[in-house]
DNA sequence: ATGGTTGTAAGACAA
């Protein structure tokens, strides 16, 4: 079987669901995985999400900030909510496809919305930064003591981590994204876990690959100048099924978009 | 070096 999933950050899910509903008009993924929803959950749009053809949704907000979603095709079971850094932010969702899903039963799916980490790269200045850091050195704890079995994870991971993953390695060496510390942290704790980042196994450098363009540059088609700041990993045991993965830039230029587009990953099971 | 835009939700604050 094919099974498709996708990650998006929306950048408020109630301002955006007709963007919700034309992607996944368009692309049918089998799940669709949503960060920053903005949404404390009394107010998260479920009867209209579920009525695109999502039935089964598991969904984590609060008021104003972060927030993530999973909306399935498939049936879900064992939602789990993990918090990081002693906060209550909303900043992870996690699903396992039900015993009903065929060869995909049993596959779990983990949703990020990994700090954004402020302006200034330096941690003793800046508690955004120190933020970023301490959640990254708990997602690669986290990433060595996991259950076994197999896993996709994804979300808006707010780390550019390879030099063609941003418009000018050399410029952005300073900005936040980008740095150093946190390009070898992330693929330190990915690599350590055995995570596959499918959209570099099957599209390796030198090609650029973006998934975010600021709000602030006028003319972000021509300018172009983007992060790749959303991923999709999967456990090494999943890394032969990885058939494609898609990025829809062209949502960048739909009226009042989000400045994530949406990546979709296609397995054959 | 600075400022550029957007969302939440009603003035900052986060991105």
């Amino acid at each position: 079987m094919r099974l498709t999933v996708s990650t998006w950050n929306i950048n408020s899910v109630r301002l955006r669901i007709d963007l919700v509903r034309r992607f996944l008009d368009e692309a049918k993924p089998d799940v669709l995985c949503l960060q920053e929803t903005k949404c404390p959950d009394d107010r998260f749009p479920l009867k209209e999400l579920q009525g695109f053809g999502y039935p089964h949704v598991v969904f984590a907000g609060q008021k104003g900030y972060n927030g993530v979603a999973i909306l399935s095709r498939l049936p879900l079971v064992t939602r789990e909510v993990m918090s990081f850094c002693e906060r209550q932010d909303a900043r992870h969702i996690s699903a396992v496809l039900g015993p009903e899903a065929g060869a995909a039963a049993g596959i779990a799916l983990h949703d990020f919305y990994v700090p954004a980490g402020g302006d200034v790269p330096d941690a003793t200045l800046n508690d955004k930064f120190a933020h970023k850091l301490s959640f990254m050195d708990e997602l690669r704890a986290w990433g060595g003591r996991r259950p076994s079995g197999p896993a996709i994870l994804v979300g808006d991971l707010n780390v550019a981590p390879l030099e063609h993953d941003v418009w000018s390695h050399k410029q952005l060496l300073d900005v936040v994204s980008h740095t150093p510390i946190e390009t070898e942290r992330l693929e330190t704790l990915r690599g350590e876990a055995g995570w596959v980042d499918t959209m570099r196994h099957l599209r390796p450098p030198p090609e650029k690959i973006f998934t975010w363009w600021s709000y602030r540059s006028p003319d972000w088609a021509a300018a172009d100048k983007g992060r790749r700041l959303d991923h999709i990993w999967v456990t090494p045991d999943l890394a032969d099924t990885v058939k494609a993965v898609t990025v829809a830039r062209h949502t960048r230029a739909w009226e009042k978009p989000s400045d994530h587009v949406p990546v979709t990953v296609e397995l054959e099971l």
